[in-house]
RNA sequence: GGCCGUGUAGCUCAGUGGGAGAGCCCCAGUCUUACACACUGGUUGUCGUAGGUUCAAAUCCUACCGCGGUCACCA
């Protein structure tokens, strides 16, 4: 056989592109033709907003794992990649441009303005399709979605309607969060609260017939305009007699009532809240049990309007309320005002401070739709991993509340509500309406809200697959398998999948949902734009490769936890693939002039099966790691296989047969090796795809593509535990010798002779046909096994290790004081340890209630320690003799 | 304030009831014909604190402290 080349250097970015291509050509990446049971991840789709980060690589990389895996398992597989329009998320940028050009949206018109969104989209879609290539995502191309694809635009349009016929669906005049920046209302969860400094006023009100006053506390003069009452707690000794009164609200000529209501504290503020029911969610409450009809004072745009005096009109909110305050002051209103903390809500895409104001939209009714997804929960059909985010997801789901989904912008899906101008019909329509179904008036006008975009996204587990056609992917995809994304988005998008699912697939979208950490910096910081801590995914490519990048993630993310990294991180990743580039470089070196030979149980040496157990006890690690979401333990099993049984010992061992001159055994040896390779590639090829096919390709024992070869099964003929405890004997000694020789201060380099003395026979036979092997190890002059004892080892150096001891030959003087101060101190450690062992076994309770397991383990351990301190005395004594 | 997570070697973290682990770092040595992105050997720990359960606790329970997250708020 001719040797194959491989080159010198580890180079990912030779061939990484190279062979995404080929993938794709060959149409790897799509679903395997058969009848086993389909395996269907739907990729969160990234928002076309900008482009892909380190959380969106982890995320896809973990994906891509469980993917490749599967497939390898030869069920027919299925990764849907995507992008989501990102409804509010891409209107800003886009209008963000525009500002840059000194235009508004409304400037350019609704359909320039969608026209010019749709650039955008593009832009970033290929951007972040480009970025998924990179980094060697296998979903299949041709099942790629948008949300604004004709098809998810249908289903978003049959939900709606559905569910307006169910009565899940109203609409109606509420108070809802409203962005005074983005122009639109908001959904609850789409309100980020956080603390902010602001003030407490406390203003007098007269009373109307001049009998003094009462003080109101508030954070917002500014909505005294739209107060409607006064309320006190009905408990309340100190107003129970004024309770029905009338105030001056001042700055105006309006008089409001005090009334009595119990969600007022008493011991808050002055026990006196205003009351401005379209400001604030407590009040429109109030308000609505006192029939108490809402007074709005604010424009769309969150300034003051016409409802105000005009000195405060069209004035922003926040610059209104310290201008009403001043007034309040110089009328001698004010009475007090003190620095306050106080919770703000603020729009989670801009951040701007959220208004509660008052205006009509859609809502999806939850409770019915949240009871369903309980229950699948509490019947064991979805799984979270780690297990702890149940809590999350149950909690909400209790305390729903009603989805706020129209949206006064122009970029997403448009409701398919039309009213007609005439007799003022309003049509909800699966179908664009032209003609009213009432009065035959060609007058219509459709609803111009769009609806929030996780009313897309919430049908993406079965809108992606062709409902509500029943398509023949819908039918064999459906449900999916796994969904994996990050905790942030478990109430806007994962619940509400489980609730669109249940609804109108009448199951589950998936049965696992594994929840990744977040990709931190070194420092534990999220990563952002504004710290400018980020790390491109592509740079990482760039540098290290996409194998490098997706292992080290994937190294690091223990389940759930978040993964702290800089750029150097990826070196571990890097210097694995590396390790693996330079095994396969040598033992393709060594195919020159060899013939491979079928392995052969009666041809294994203990070596072998040794390795072959590894490697079959490493597939089964992979395997169950993968099938529990343990990915880091998956990446760990494979990386001490290969790299430390597999290169450090096997590779190694194997030497001694490639430089003897044995042809026969040259031969065999190449063909394990190569046996080996192979598989390892298939183990590892969900964690570094690239590198393992390019191997692949180049072994003469594979056949075909690692990407559609058989992920390795657990082969009961592999399993050789007898010779796993042989070798790691035989470890133990050489471990022993080489760490005596640095102890003594000897060369590396010169050899010596050694003489072993195996406590059991089987170690002893293994030995004894392992001589060489020994010699090579333990860079010796020779090596001699004396079960027997018979040999004279009174002038060498001693080494003590579990079922053996092991003498090395020194004729030189030698500076031995400084080993029996080790030895001596290695000797009080293990009596310590005996007498740990001691004190457990003189323990009748212990003997009583331990398991008879634990009890025999510490009898062998007791064993084990009395052992090792004879031989460590007996040493010692040798030393001490020199 | 509720709920959740987390605190293990200098750093980043594995480890869910029976002799404290990995990678990086550090120290000493080696360019040994695959790999210096390598090899060989070595050092490093009141497992946050205090109690409790148990024959046995890094591991289970309780409280507290530190850090982080999340939900919800009384103007």
């Amino acid at each position: 056989m001719k040797a194959v080349e491989l080159e010198k250097v580890y180079n990912p970015s030779d061939f990484e592109d190279r062979i995404y291509k080929q993938w794709v050509e060959d149409g790897n990446f799509c679903p395997a033709d058969n009848d086993g049971k389909p395996f269907t991840v739907v990729m969160p789709p990234p928002n076309v907003t900008g482009i892909l980060h380190m959380g969106h690589a982890l995320n896809n990389s973990l994906q891509d794992i469980i993917i490749r895996y599967q497939r390898m398992t030869g069920r027919p597989t299925l990764w849907v990649p995507g992008t989501d329009h990102a409804g509010i998320a891409t209107q800003n940028v886009v209008e963000r441009q525009l500002a840059k050009e000194g235009l508004r949206r409304q400037d350019l018109g609704r359909e320039k303005f969608v026209e010019r969104t749709w650039a955008v989209k593009e832009h970033h879609h290929s951007i972040i399709t480009e970025q998924l290539r990179k980094i060697g995502a296998s979903c299949d191309w041709q099942h790629e979605r948008f949300t604004l694809d004709e098809g998810l635009s249908k289903a978003v349009r049959e939900v709606f309607v559905s569910l307006y016929e169910r009565g899940l669906i109203y609409r109606g005049m509420y108070l809802v969060n409203y962005c005074p920046h983005c122009g639109t209302a908001l959904a609850d969860d789409e309100v980020e609260h956080q603390e902010d400094a602001g003030h407490l006023w406390e203003v007098n009100y007269p009373f109307a017939d001049g009998s003094g006053n009462i003080t109101v506390a508030t954070t917002r003069p500014e909505t005294m305009f739209g107060d409607v009452a006064v309320a006190v707690n009905p408990d309340d000794e100190r107003y129970k007699s004024i309770v029905g009164k009338m105030v001056k609200l001042p700055l105006t000529d309006r008089e409001i009532p005090i009334i009595a209501d119990s969600f007022v504290g008493i011991e808050f503020g002055t026990g006196m809240v205003k009351i401005t029911p379209a400001h604030d969610p407590n009040d429109w409450e109030c308000g609505k049990r006192h029939n108490l009809t809402p007074i709005n004072i604010l424009n769309p745009d969150g300034t003051l309007n016409n409802v105000c005096p005009e000195k405060f009109r069209g004035l922003p909110a926040e610059e209104a309320r310290f201008k009403v305050a001043e007034e309040l002051k110089e009328l001698g209103y004010l009475k007090s005002v003190k620095d306050y903390n106080h919770e703000v809500g603020h729009c989670y895409r801009c951040h701007t401070t959220v208004e509660p104001y008052m205006s009509e939209q859609w809502f999806v009714k939850m409770k019915p739709l949240a009871e369903k997804a309980l229950k699948a929960w509490r019947d064991g059909k979805i799984h979270f991993y780690p297990k702890r985010w149940e809590n999350t997801y149950s909690s909400w789901l209790e305390n729903i509340r009603d989805w706020c989904i129209s949206r006064q912008l122009w970029w997403g899906h448009r409701i398919p509500v039309w009213y007609c101008e005439d007799c003022g019909e309003m049509i909800v329509s699966r179908t664009d309406v032209t003609v009213c179904p009432k009065c035959g008036s060609k007058h219509l006008k459709q609803d111009p809200d769009v609806l929030d975009t996780w009313f897309s996204s919430w049908l993406w587990p079965f809108s992606t697959l062709g409902w509500p056609e029943k398509t023949p992917d819908l039918k064999k995809f459906f449900p999916t398998s796994t969904l994996v994304t990050g905790y942030d988005i478990i109430f806007f998008w994962v619940s509400r999948m489980i609730m669109a699912s249940l609804e109108f697939m009448g199951d589950v979208p998936f049965s696992d949902i594994y929840i990744t950490g977040l990709v931190r910096d070194k420092l534990g910081r999220k990563m952002s734009k504004s710290l400018g801590n980020g790390i491109d995914p592509l740079e990482v490519v760039k540098i290290y490769g996409a194998d490098a990048m997706k292992f080290t993630l994937c190294y690091l993310a223990a389940q759930g936890q978040d993964v702290l990294i800089d750029m150097d991180s990826f070196k571990m990743g890097s210097r694995f693939a590396n390790k693996i580039w330079n095994a396969t470089r040598f033992i393709l070196m060594n195919l020159e002039g060899r013939n491979l030979v079928d392995i052969k149980p009666s041809m294994l040496t203990d070596m072998d099966k040794w390795i072959l157990h590894s490697m079959n006890e490493c597939a089964k690690k992979v395997s169950t790691a993968l099938e529990t979401y343990r990915f880091n333990d998956g990446a760990q099993a494979i990386y001490d296989f290969f790299w430390n049984d597999f290169c450090d010992w096997y590779v190694e061992a194997a030497k001694v047969s490639l430089y003897s001159d044995n042809a026969e055994e040259q031969d065999r040896i190449v063909s394990i090796l190569l046996e080996v390779l192979e598989t390892s590639m298939r183990i590892m090829h969900p964690f570094l795809s690239f590198l393992t096919e390019e191997i692949y390709s180049k072994l003469p024992n594979a056949c075909g593509k690692v990407i559609s070869a058989h992920f390795p099964e657990y082969r009961s003929d592999y399993c050789f535990e007898k010779q796993a405890a042989l070798v790691s004997g035989m470890q133990e000694i050489v471990r022993g010798v080489r760490n005596a020789k640095v102890q003594l201060g000897i060369d590396a380099s010169r050899k010596l002779r050694i003489t072993v003395r195996p406590d059991n026979d089987e170690l002893t036979a293994f030995l004894d046909t392992h001589i060489a092997l020994l010699k090579t190890f333990l860079n010796a002059e020779s090596v001699e096994i004396d079960a027997l004892k018979k040999s004279d080892v009174s002038s060498a150096f001693p080494v003590a290790g579990q079922g053996f001891e092991s003498f090395v030959f020194v004729r030189d003087a030698i500076d031995v004081d400084k080993e029996i101060k080790r030895l001596e101190e290695e000797l009080v450690k293990t009596q310590g340890l005996l007498a740990g062992c001691d004190k457990k076994l003189s323990n009748e309770q212990f003997i009583n209630n331990a398991k008879p397991e634990a009890v025999e383990k510490e009898k062998d351990k007791k064993a084990e320690f009395e052992e090792k301190i004879e031989k460590t005395k007996n040493h010692i004594a040798t030393l001490k003799s020199f």
